[in-house]
DNA sequence: CTATCATTTAACTATATGGTTGAACGAACG
DNA sequence: CGTTCGTTCAACCATATAGTTAAATGATAG
């Protein structure tokens, strides 16, 4: 298993801030201008624009320019890495879970 | 779904430094000692021993004291709620999958 | 009870992050 | 072409992070 380095650095610092994670949430639903963004968050615009900007370093989202807007659409192939990563864990949860449905079982 | 907020922003900062991602990885074969961890990273002592303490804060890992040394297991519970956050969005790479699978099939 | 091994804490440095405000820029409208 | 709308950039501030070295602490072994 690869693990590219910089890219998971870049998607999980993404996902460890709120506001980030939100708008992600957001974005899910549909398409957004950074200002629709904006809306809802009591911090300045500019803030919220940075904030997109991390999440397009970290392609979790895209941004393409709609007239004077800039529409952010997600991209879910960085959280889909994100998920790659996790996957090399997630037996080991597993694993436990089994143990517990025994130990329950044995009752 | 709730958002355990403070969790995920620990969880998901811890993993997005390479140091912390292969010490979880190193520490998911088998327990380590802090000292164990160290070897192999060309770095102090004390920042590993920060490193370890950013992952037991998130809940990534456990210590317990055997004798004079730390023993460090991996806590997979932590890695599953980060598997949970990204749960939500799962079947939107999916579904772009699928609709790659009937290009494909068109052809 | 002191020496030694394993780890943490303290103090410090450099850089990154998350926020602010105000100015600048890009695109469209009249 | 000047104004306005939407967004970004620049400069700045406060705090957090990742590392260092040196000193302090914990736990065992003699």
């Amino acid at each position: 298993m690869v693990e590219r380095t910089i890219e998971l650095n870049d998607i999980f610092a993404s996902l460890a801030d709120p506001t980030r994670r939100d708008i992600l949430a957001r974005v899910a639903r549909g398409e957004l201008s950074v200002s629709d963004i904006a809306n809802g968050y009591d911090m300045s615009l500019a803030a919220i624009s940075k904030h997109v900007n991390v999440l397009e370093r970290a392609k979790l989202i895209i941004k393409r320019r709609e007239g004077k807007k800039q529409m952010v659409t997600l991209a879910p192939d960085a959280l889909m890495s994100a998920d790659e990563y996790l996957e090399q864990y997630r037996q080991m949860w597993e694993q436990k879970f089994n143990k517990l449905d025994e130990l329950l079982k044995e009752e």
